[in-house]
DNA sequence: CAATAAGGCTAATCCAAATTAGCCAAAGGA
DNA sequence: TCCTTTGGCTAATTTGGATTAGCCTTATTG
């Protein structure tokens, strides 16, 4: 009974390095164990199988962005922790991110498929900049908003700060995803520019 | 005899769009105004046609780095220019650099072409990362340390700086493919990026 | 303990897409 | 002018990969 969900899994897995059109069933029968056949027994066909995973993806969305906005909190809440904020507060969080999205496999695969056939699906364009852009861009946008009202951080457009502050991650982030082996170059890096972006940001008068 | 050149053009429109497992060679054929197997005057298979296109992106790479860091300069020159640089001086060229590479037809295709592939070729993701992250983050170093040095801006770790300038640049440029009918929002967004940018790295006693 | 459903397999089948064969017309140069 | 090359075509052919047919075993359940 745990075939079909298996099925997923390494569907997901091979879709997300070749993409639909260069994975064959067989490919994907072979993964989970069993022979092309036997797929049909769980789904009517290799695009079943795609949409299942859409779906899951679609579901488990707000799941995800949950455990993203860390702790099941919102950015008020979040705000308030990062009243004794500082630079190493905010490290923490911006790298928790970056670890976060990287290696959760779950998260990293489904990023990638995303990339691969963003261009062939305008839904999933859709959904990849909602998710990897648009939606933390807002959360953290509003985060800085609080830290400006308390004081903490100069008060700028807490809209372009977040762009300022994400986008690093987000780049260093894509690379990662195509050289695995500079994670540890690159987080230094990410790390630097986070403790940057504060310094720069800290309020003078302390 | 330019029938050659048109296959190239076609399939690299086709690649960028569906991915090459995702065209058929009927498609490419249409889309130049012949029948498929006319295609093998020219090219010996459709891999010989995606390495074709690999070539001459390969080749290609340099005269588009040249176009890219502005004509032709250096960036030790170009930061000569920017020794009168102000706000409105690294507007123009963020923004220059962004709609280059938005809208030129072949660096648009071009970088598609590589979003859509790289996880399946290790020697398109390095040439992707080369091109759209290492040379500009290290071009832009450059010019940072420069305008560091001059004491127009404050003498920060240059490789840092340039990362927050770029990133957003890139980000939005990857937002920009995937939902074109947001350019106009997002290019708004970038020229506040690249002011408050500009402003946060102001020296203050001007 | 039948009867049925689940889920696997092998052996077809089907089909679409890549590639090859082989013909033909136009171009162009000896 | 003839002969060769170039580049197109239609009509096969091949191939590989998705899907179906149909069988078998093992549970499950009435």
């Amino acid at each position: 009974m745990n075939t079909k969900r298996k099925i997923l899994d390494e569907a997901l897995n091979l879709f997300s390095e070749k993409g639909y059109g260069n994975v064959y069933v067989a490919q994907i029968a072979e993964a989970v164990g069993i022979k092309a056949p036997s797929l049909y027994k769980h789904y009517k066909s290799k695009q079943d199988i795609f949409s299942a995973i859409l779906d899951e993806m679609k579901c488990s969305y707000d799941k995800q962005a949950a455990s993203l906005n860390m702790n099941g909190n919102n950015a008020e809440a979040d705000a308030e922790i990062f009243s004794v904020v500082s630079e190493d507060e905010l490290v923490k969080m911006g790298m928790g991110l970056f670890m976060y999205f990287l290696h959760d496999e779950y998260a990293q695969k489904f990023r990638k498929m995303l990339t691969i056939e963003q261009f062939r699906n305008p839904e999933l364009a859709e959904l990849f900049t909602k998710q990897y852009a648009d939606e933390p861009l807002s959360y953290q946008a509003a985060m800085f908003t609080m830290l400006g009202m308390n004081g903490i951080l100069k008060e700028q457009d807490s809209k372009i700060m977040a762009l300022q502050f994400y986008a690093p991650i987000y780049m260093l982030l894509t690379m990662c995803d195509r050289q695995p082996e500079r994670e540890a170059e690159l987080s230094k890096l990410l790390e630097q520019h986070i403790r940057q972006f504060s310094r720069i940001y800290q309020k003078e008068e302390s």
